[in-house]
DNA sequence: TTTATTTAGTTAATATGTTAATCATTAACA
DNA sequence: TGTTAATGATTAACATATTAACTAAATAAA
């Protein structure tokens, strides 16, 4: 049988322990998390963002993106504002503090990224993409969504 | 410049998010984690081991593996011995209770995974695996070592 | 329009991840 | 051998992850 550590969410799980402590030290270096980070970047990006959008751009789920942006929101990174149409809708918006951060941060990750690339050849890495784009493609289990509603018969 | 979206980081969470929530559902049938799981199926490849090879061979860092064991422990599923030899060392060692599960856990998983494996071509795998190992084999930034002592010279 | 359903965000409960600091033991050494 | 450094496990402080439940607001349906 396949070893443990030849599995594939294991060789994932070494991929990322390897790249990331990179990456979050210079994250640190701005008092930023990781996932900090990622909501800035994406709030870079597209001046303001509804929390749902963001919790996709980001793939920090809902539960923990609430989290993640209090503690942006503490820090005077960014703001919450309500929608007027819709009053379910908050957007996230990125103070110009939270802006300035784009400019010193960016060069830092970029360098890290050009380096990172230097470790594998072009088609490697096409390859490697290739992989993880059908895994990402996969058939996902349907979410168990709303029952088809057998209306009528009470049961 | 390469979109967030695109990122080595972002693509390997993505490719996680989509691939664990099955086998994570597996796991809840029996009432394990998946960090529970990762220790019991080292501890059912190895009898006994002490937690610094565990936090080894299942990837949970020292401070998270304690919990992980405190709970399996809480359940009866493992125990803590310490070494006679070196009283530092403390080996956790899977119950009766703990063994049990890998007949029951294993079917599931194997075909979980056989499931996986007919998403990706054998050379789409082989190229997958080859572009990972590159970057795990990427060169860390050394630890910060203990400072070669300087002798006598108190600066 | 009243009611049921869906949607966006949040809270709750529990389990981990991350980094730094501590504790008890060993190993190394002057 | 008394002191210092290195180890293995744990604790502390904080930030996330995961799943389920809940609230307010908007929509669809009766």
């Amino acid at each position: 049988m396949k070893r443990l550590s030849d599995s594939l969410p294991m060789m994932l799980y070494r991929t990322l322990d390897s790249v990331m402590p990179n990456f979050r030290r210079i994250f640190a270096q701005f008092g930023l998390t990781e996932q900090q980070w990622r909501v800035l970047r994406a709030l870079w990006e597209n001046n303001s963002l509804p929390l749902l959008y963001l919790s996709k751009a980001t793939l920090i789920s809902s539960p923990s993106l609430v989290g993640v942006v209090d503690r942006l929101e503490r820090d005077g990174l960014v703001v919450r504002e309500r929608t007027a149409t819709d009053r379910r809708i908050v957007k996230v918006r990125a103070t110009a503090q939270g802006m300035a951060l784009e400019d010193q941060v960016t060069p830092l990750v970029d360098q890290a990224y050009a380096v990172l690339n230097q470790h594998l050849s072009e088609s490697d890495w096409h390859n490697l993409y290739k992989g993880l784009d059908s895994l990402i493609q996969q058939p996902q289990p349907k979410e168990k969504r709303a029952q088809a509603k057998t209306k009528g018969a009470g049961r």
